[in-house]
DNA sequence: TATGAATGAGGATTCATTCAT
DNA sequence: GATGAATGAATCCTCATTCAT
């Protein structure tokens, strides 16, 4: 983030430089103390930047969040991760899947608790959440599709598919949220697995 | 102090009264602008007491915190929650468990975003939040036993068993947090079922 | 303080008890954190009464350190102070005369502070300390006075005698109050023969 | 920030300006007051500048009395507080001394009560007070030196020379301390004379 | 653009004092 | 008398934001 490549001026420079590191120092202390938990003061202080340069940047401070959560949470990464299905495999399929989300940028675990945290005050955020949470439900019901698609196995109906695909993102969410708090760690693979298994069983009747 | 036997004066009817107000408006604001964002003013102002007092019940705001997840998220609700199986019917025994936890007093959608949100920053919540997890796993576990137990469905394996709880678990709590954040309901009975059928199906081999 | 002789009825003997408890917490904490610093709750915590009481005995707080050095540091004891002299010996006289002083009970190093601290912001404390510096004066240079008395030592002029007093009454008061605070003690026995030395010595011009 | 080169602008001119001026209203109240008995606000409004400038300097309350006690009364004042011996004659050289005690710009009355009231309760400023003593009485010790120093004079022996130096630094100081409380000035003079005659009579047997 | 002093509203907390019981 | 809940003014301190330089 420093020893950028890009020749431009050298003023410019800095000043993109400066903008990064206030939106690097935001990450870190937002999900370490929380929005409202982080004085501006001490964003430029991690920042090593002046107390005022936050101001030419962000008229507020609550544009420093709404900057980190467009430039930092980026559903684009999400958007174009690539689904590598494994022919036949649900299972292996979405373990392969979840293991990009593990490793997408834009997910940090500092960005993840951020995101989650301000969600429920922050429209902005909840916005963002959405999305990620829409994004990734799409991929995922993508890679059971990818997965299945050309195989001779019977295409399960589309709300089973559905139901297969929501239940993984739940569990790829727990995984990537719930986990950091909670300690929690989730057995991933045994539930792709079920999952895998119950898209293939026959029906069972639910009455309810 | 709340087990006189004296019949209390109105003086002390009322100091139990004003602590209680003092916990329902907090439970009300913290969930709607966070704690951070909270002044106690405002507390004190919703529950119509007088500013100092909620110092004369809470040393400290943070101890208004801990007082409500103490006393209104208790776990206590939740390891008491009755299992109904239907017998042979994971799927069903499932959602009526999930229809309990929703009824759940303590688990109120106040209290789970304030629990949610505020575990990131404050280790007592963290670990009340871990409380609930870990009991809400372990009642979803008991679930699928109780529905297998006694009928001729061959029972799945430990891991197998475990695997489904945690799915289960996990869509149960985006069920009873993520939506309210995102607006996104998921399909809880689709899920059960998927689950159902996929710990009765064969196993299918997953290699890694 | 607890196990009063006093035949008196319960009723007020406690309540004298707790009027003393309240003088005995204050003369502690008062010294200890100044008046500022000490809250009346904290007076009555230390005292084992509880918080409304204080205001039965003492309408307001400054009544309390009022009271406090009204009783407690009474100078009837320093009046009443036997001087002993040694027929002839200044020094020796002198330096019995501060061990009484040291010894007086309403004199305790907890209300020294108090009265040399609170005098620069309480007028009733300053006009106490006033009156006990020249009590102190007074017995000092009457303890001079009562060791030349029928001896063949000529007597010292009245200025000189005055000097005399005043400067072991300094040294005295030093010993008393700025020893615990600087740690530094002071030679007393030492200042006290240097004295009697000065008194017996003939006079030197001082010309200014 | 002090040692800039370039010369400063008005901004920071009123900078340094502001910080003077909170210190120097805080000299006041202080002494007024006390240091419980002064409000920041108090502070700000005496020094005529706004609140929140008060902890833009100093991070807390505390620091502002222990920069009081740091910059404004420094003991390097006091350590080169020249002696300007009289020789041969001990009561006019501390006499002297204790003129320039008196002026020493360090040591105002203001501040003196700062220091001996907080002392009680600021370790900070206890420890100031132990410094100012000490010196004190070293620059009285080297007055008597100096005094006798190259005359026919026979020198004290050393115990008495300092018996007679903490003698006239008790003195010294209540006369800049006490006296301000009790309003009871002290015949310095006649207390100098004193020790001086006593200095160089002949010892008398102190049995104790 | 960059800087840190300036500003004042607001927020947590304290505390002397009151008062119903 | 005794008690502890109630009250609200006052206090220390925080912090987003402005602004002169």
């Amino acid at each position: 983030m420093r020893r950028r490549v890009k020749p431009a001026g050298r003023r410019s420079e800095q000043a993109a430089a400066s903008r990064e590191r206030i939106l690097d120092a935001a990450v870190e202390l937002f999900s370490e103390s929380g929005y409202d938990g982080t004085p501006t003061a001490r964003i430029a202080e991690r920042a090593e930047i002046p107390k005022g340069l936050v101001f030419h940047y962000f008229p507020t401070k609550r544009d420093v969040l709404v900057a980190v959560v467009a430039e930092r949470s980026s559903i684009d990464e999400l958007r174009s991760l690539p689904i590598e299905p494994v022919a036949g495999d649900v299972a292996q399929t979405l373990l392969r899947l979840a293991d990009r989300f593990r490793n997408c940028t834009q997910l940090s675990p500092a960005l993840r608790r951020i995101v989650f945290r301000e969600a429920s005050t922050h429209p902005e955020v909840r916005r963002r959440l959405t999305q990620l949470h829409a994004e990734a439900l799409r991929r995922v019901r993508r890679a059971i599709d990818a997965a299945l698609e050309g195989t001779r196995v019977r295409p399960p109906s589309q709300p089973q598919r559905d139901a297969a695909a929501a239940a993984f993102t739940s569990a790829l969410l727990h995984d990537l949220h719930l986990h950091q708090l909670t300690g929690h760690a989730i057995d991933l693979r045994g539930i792709a697995a079920l999952i895998a298994r119950g898209l293939q069983a026959p029906a069972l009747a639910v009455t309810g």
